[in-house]
DNA sequence: AAATTTTGTTTCATTATATGAACAGTTGTT
DNA sequence: AACAACTGTTCATATAATGAAACAAAATTT
């Protein structure tokens, strides 16, 4: 493990339920000798990646990853396009759906789109999504590699409501049939009363990049609704797919629903060699106030 | 120099205008080694922080940066708030406006909210500003330290246009009355026939953590309109000082419009040690490099 | 199609940097 | 005031970073 894996691996730690850390927090939390957990500190700090509250003296993310996180989304668009994405399906179906992305093998939700209904079901972006859990989770699973998949059932899997399932051969199964269908249903598995449908995007390797999924109280998502709703998560899974740039796994379901989502095409900024590569060797220039 | 710090230094080289590189044009600019260049841009692979194109083999930033900005704003939440007093603002002039965070002495555009009017001054979030050519530029020197001042007018200041003024001396006659009257003017700066007015938004430490400011074609700016626009911006700034768990600087003009923007408050989710974590005590501070 | 240049990646002996136990300084608490 | 908890610093030792050179694979030119 190199110095800069060490510094870096403590970058893991602020997440949305701990966004802010102490020194000697970080140094038990990461195993690692205080004195050098100061010194990585130290060095993010200066980098603007942390910033160190002058009063508490506590550590938190810096404005840096803000002007990353925009750059990122300067190169790849997925913010614009998600965004309709999403408010196509809740005009569908008058539900909340969310996007999560994959980092470092764990999946966080990236965008949510609230129902307009008086009882919606409340997520926030950000939040850290367990494989075994959750409908984006499993729809993840169903179309990730082998290795990955055995990876995540091997953690301990832990449940937060009777209804979960943490049995990895009754998991495996599910995985099974939802890569059969196209999406993946969970049912209270986080939250009793809440019905989830999910379905991945694929990056260029066929990989699963991302989900997207609809999220509704038990009572409003009946079979039949539930059904409908996979459907269309899988055309739009398609779109994101495109968008990103990814391509489909041969084996991905072909719903004929033959456009159930909006005509008008999203603008087509795919991840692309052309939408990387336009970097000649010259100087910057023509910033704009 | 530590290895950390020569690392997280590659990061500065991902811009908008450069989202992505190749290892030998990093190896170039930064001036370091090839095989270490190698090295710390493996690791930051590793991390999430960057990912490689696998067709062109080019770096770009990876998915880890969302969801760090991600946490980031969920921890200081600047993204809500200031999209309402953006959007106030264009509301009460009907001109395109911006805000712009800095970060590692940069100055980048943050969020940006379109005049509905067909003329428009363009503008996309995560650019860079200079600091001399634009009106946020100086609104942040006006209200900056005097060593920070000093070390940005030592750089080479670039024309953009026939009107960039370039001279330093110029420069600091300008940023005195700019502090006076709390806001700065900028005609042509940059685009010949944009005028901007911005003001800076303070920190903890009552040093600017960021601007906001207003761009219309000259046409449209007269001067009357661009004292106004300043007096209602004075007060926004306000607003988004203390949002931000800031606190002005005791020579910050007031404006004594009463109210010039929106009375429904907006929600008061100050940053502050209940925002951050388990900790009492009210504000906090940034460290300042 | 062959030759040449450019580029990403690996190797390895040398050297500088990371390491961590102990210490010092600070803040908050009993 | 003494104590506890924590952040930050020191320094001899060990380990990881270093960079020139080599290599393989593209890309470009001849």
């Amino acid at each position: 493990m190199t110095t800069i894996d060490k510094a870096l691996s403590l970058l893991a730690c602020f997440t949305s339920d701990h966004p802010s850390h102490k020194l000697t927090d970080l140094a038990r939390a990461s195993g690692m000798n205080k004195a050098g957990v100061f010194r990585y500190l130290s060095g993010l700090v200066r980098a603007g990646v942390l910033e160190q509250d002058a009063e508490t003296r506590r550590y938190r993310l810096g404005s840096e990853v803000i002007r990353l996180a925009q750059v990122r989304d300067s190169s790849i668009p997925v913010r614009s396009w998600m965004r309709r994405l999403l408010s196509d399906i809740t005009d569908q179906t008058g539900e909340t759906c969310h996007a999560a992305l994959t980092s470092q093998g764990r999946l966080f939700t990236y965008m949510v789109n609230d129902s307009p209904k008086s009882l919606q079901v409340r997520i926030s972006p950000g939040m850290h999504l367990p494989y075994h859990a959750t409908a984006s989770g499993q729809a993840f699973l169903a179309f990730a590699s082998e290795d990955f998949v055995t990876s995540q059932l091997s953690e301990p899997l832990n449940a937060f409501t009777s209804g979960t399932v943490t049995d990895p051969a009754v998991l495996r199964d599910r995985l099974r049939h939802f890569r059969q269908q196209g999406f993946s249903l969970s049912e209270g598995g986080v939250d009793s009363d809440v019905i989830s449908v999910a379905t991945p995007f694929f990056d260029a390797g066929a990989m699963p990049a991302g989900t997207i999924a609809i999220q509704a109280p038990a009572a409003r998502m009946t079979d039949a609704i539930a059904q409908t709703s996979g459907a269309l998560l899988c055309a739009v899974a398609r779109q994101a797919t495109q968008h990103y740039g990814g391509v489909l796994p041969a084996d991905f379901p072909a719903h004929h629903s033959p456009d159930p989502v909006s005509t008008n095409p999203v603008s087509t900024h795919t991840v692309s060699a052309e939408t990387l590569s336009p970097v000649p060797a010259a100087g910057h220039q023509q910033t704009r106030t």
